[in-house]
DNA sequence: TTGTGACTCCTAGTCCGTT
DNA sequence: AAACGGACTAGGAGTCACA
């Protein structure tokens, strides 16, 4: 059996936590310092975002990248 | 103040844990389907490794993929 | 405020090899 | 066993206009 897309994980989790301190796509974009529809591309598990990214983004919701790994149901 | 680079992190930790299981990067290569002289880069931090195949290595190594972002010094 | 398609540029990732 | 290189193709990074 095929697994669950990771992408899409990786993106409900990291929506999750953006909407837990009431940041908008934009703002978070914005503080990350990419383009806003990327922000949004990668929340839809549109992209295979790499690891300078996952950590471009953890350090700007100031959490550790492994908290962007965690709930995943194994 | 750059910080210190994640794909190094990121490699450092991948091969310690290898290491740990006894795998040569060949081996782990193999089972991952990823290409010998590709993981050699990972690890020594030359390639910026996209999540998908991040999740591959970490389901290779049947360790949580949070597991390679852990003891990176916060 | 977010979704989406389309686009360019560059690199992720492959496959061959030598050291 | 691992580092490293060249040449290549697939696909990620980054951007925009518009819905």
């Amino acid at each position: 059996m095929k697994q669950v897309d990771v992408k899409a994980k990786f993106g409900q989790r990291l929506r999750d936590i953006r909407n837990q301190m009431g940041w908008s796509q934009e703002h978070l974009a914005a503080v990350v310092g990419l383009d806003r529809s990327y922000v949004g591309g990668v929340e839809r598990g549109e992209r295979n975002i790499s690891i300078e990214n996952i950590c471009k983004l953890a350090e700007a919701l100031e959490i550790n990248p492994a908290v962007l790994f965690e709930q995943w149901g194994t």
